[in-house]
DNA sequence: TGTCATTCAATGACGTGTCATATAAATTAG
DNA sequence: CTAATTTATATGACACGTCATTGAATGACA
């Protein structure tokens, strides 16, 4: 039945679950309003950010966040209608997208980091 | 700029959601699976099995889980249908409601929880 | 006691995630 | 070199969560 062990992966679970709920619907909020962007738009272009150097990202990207495919291709989707990134397919292989900052989305990340940052420090303390 | 500690900060928070998204994924498709509930509503019968004791529930209960009050009720509606849980309204206060668990949803519990606890343990290793 | 504010729960509109599948390109097999 | 398979991304149907609001009951207080 419930073993102390048990109790104890249960609580660990749970502080998990709070710690990330509470922390990803502070980000959400701050940079939905301040920014227009939700939390997963906003990690996505810090990821994009964080490797300004090419390689066929979509693909790569996917392996650096616990998010779908089919959810990644939409949230890139929404950052390139709102202009804040772009698509440029990839000669070597036409199946693959390169994704790049556009310079308004590089100015939003700035911005953005920060805040994400100080809520971080705020929510993970 | 970006400081080791904002480094840090994000390093954390990354691992904290790839153990969440992919700790949440197995159970709650283990759950599907087996015994046709999602997570959210595994939780909600985990926390109403550990009162058996009374109180106002769904109140109480918005307070031991991070779902919003909206979300629950929509869970509990959910389990309601499904014969696992029942609301009863509550005298004292006619705006409250009692949860209580039904025999099926005692049992269907009983072995979930078993799945659940054995995932837990597998993933937060 | 009658009004006003507050609290508990439910609901509708809406956005976003997921699954399954589609489309298109590249690779492998025969 | 064609057919079958696999890989990269997009998309449509659908489920679920969120926000704002509603309905109902309670509490406060003059």
């Amino acid at each position: 039945m419930a073993t102390p062990q048990d109790r104890q992966l249960v609580e660990q679970w749970r502080s998990i679950q709070t710690t990330y709920f509470r922390t990803a619907a502070a980000i959400d909020r701050a940079l939905e309003s301040r920014f227009n962007i939700g939390l997963t738009e906003f990690e996505i272009l810090d990821l994009v950010a964080e490797s300004e150097d090419a390689a066929c990202r979509m693909k790569q990207l996917g392996e650096r966040t616990p998010m779908t495919q089919s959810a990644m291709s939409k949230v890139v989707d929404r950052l390139d209608k709102a202009g804040l990134i772009s698509r440029r397919s990839c000669q070597d292989d036409r199946r693959s997208l390169f994704l790049e900052l556009t310079d308004a989305g590089r100015a939003l990340h700035r911005e953005a980091a920060i805040e994400h940052r100080a809520l971080l420090k705020e929510n993970l303390a």
